[in-house]
DNA sequence: GCGCTGGTTCGGCAATGTCAAACCAAGTTC
DNA sequence: GAACTTGGTTTGACATTGCCGAACCAGCGC
């Protein structure tokens, strides 16, 4: 791995503090964050505005992200083919399944959700695209840990953090249950992230044969479980509808 | 406005870049564009395919945006005052008035949408959070121009690009619509962007009584319209609507 | 008034990133 | 199948660039 451009990585870092905590931050606890002197920081955080990367407040003087990330994540999402060939699928298994249809891919060990139809009630519900969840926890993540063995010994180095009384956090554990995933072709959490809630997935694989996102359901246990497990329709649905989004970004036409 | 750090700016350009075009670039197609050589092209893109802001198609060396982005336009969401005191507001608003609605803030001249609620059936539509509308022929950016004099007078420089019969392309032509914007307190859009939509829109005013956004609702012209103009009582709602988050913001209450 | 804290400015030094030229792999053409 | 094109990648020398520490200034709290 090559030489990188040390202003845009430190940029980037500081993008990435902004993007993690939620209330604004200012000059000096970014450089004491990133261990860098103030001037610096200083630098950088004025042409990252000129960009219109962060915004600084006018009053209290500190920075937080800038409008035009929003609009480069939504170009993102338009040039993304896995978002746009699973588009119309996603939309029949909600209203099949009558629940939250979401898509992720792996991205730093996380879930990145790049699409999400909402339950086909008028509930309220929020936008999930763009939020990162945790792997280990979810439908998901295990469908997409199950086939990339690199990113899930990352997980087990930093360690597996509980959300709930139920979520698996050793590593034996989660070994076990990757290997029931790669053997039965879909995973299920089951309140695992929170307390109440299910969801299972299945893999989306590309012409070359990699696993390179999930779809899968969310909804609450008593909706989606039986038995001690998640319902055989419900799982059927989504089976096939994310080997029908497979098979339209090129795998083997089974 | 001091000097600003080259290799950031570059970088930002080649985002600007990718993020309009639609088909991924190649080192030199971006070095063409913005007039540099290609190894220094190559050089930025490589770092900022490290810091996951762009990614590289494996099999044609081309480059587009990265996942990085998307998580990061989703944290600005989060962290925008005027999207999460609207949140409400706009659903209601949706609920009575039996349509869309968007609220957009400027952004280079172009509306930014930072929050959408999709119409309350169940037909299939795109959000729309993230895209840019031109300013001058929408509702909400008539709204937001008419209270931003310098940025519409940027516009008057660039031209006004016509997108159908009805579009206001002619610089009098939007001045004097401006005026009875600003007379009125709301501003409508018949067609002027799509053929046979409608929108109107009023403003969004912070503490500072400045114009930080506006809202409104969008739909066939035929839901919307009666006598060449909005309905009298979609219009009421858009511009109470907007007045509750301008009041949660901290402008004079009312 | 004094001392914080925290954002901004400045100028000298050298590390840093830029650039042009060379390289290499895949297609195309004849 | 050789010569050519196209396009991504590598390299190294040069001087531009941006980094850093220290100084500056404004707002608060005591």
């Amino acid at each position: 791995m090559g030489r990188a451009i040390q202003s845009i990585e430190r940029a980037a870092g500081i993008l990435r503090l902004l993007s993690g905590r939620t209330r604004r931050l200012g000059v000096v606890d970014i450089a004491g964050e990133l261990g860098l002197p103030k001037g610096t920081v200083h630098g950088l955080l004025r042409t990252l505005q000129q960009v219109g990367f962060v915004e600084q407040d006018a009053e209290t003087g500190k920075y937080q992200l800038g409008a035009a990330l929003l609009h480069m994540g939504s170009s993102y999402l338009d040039g993304n083919e896995l978002r746009t060939r699973a588009l119309n699928w996603s939309d029949s298994l909600a209203t099949r399944t009558g629940e939250a249809v979401r898509i992720g891919t792996l991205h730093d060990a996380q879930v990145l959700i790049v699409h999400h139809v909402f339950r086909p009630d008028d509930s309220l519900q929020t936008l999930d695209v763009g939020s990162l969840l945790p792997a280990h926890a979810t439908g998901l993540g295990k469908v997409l840990l199950a086939h990339h063995p690199y990113v899930a010994n990352e997980l087990y180095r930093d360690g597996l953090s509980a959300f709930t009384p139920a979520t698996i956090s050793s590593r034996k554990g989660l070994e076990r249950e990757l290997e029931k995933v790669r053997e039965q072709g879909w995973a299920a959490d089951i309140g695992e992230l929170v307390q109440g809630q299910a969801s299972c997935a299945a893999p989306i694989i590309d012409r070359r044969g990699l696993t390179v996102g999930a779809m899968g359901i969310v909804g609450a246990c008593e909706r989606l479980l039986e038995d001690g497990g998640p319902r055989g329709d419900l799982l059927t649905y989504v089976r096939e509808a994310a080997r029908s989004v497979s098979r339209e970004l090129g795998a083997i036409p089974w």
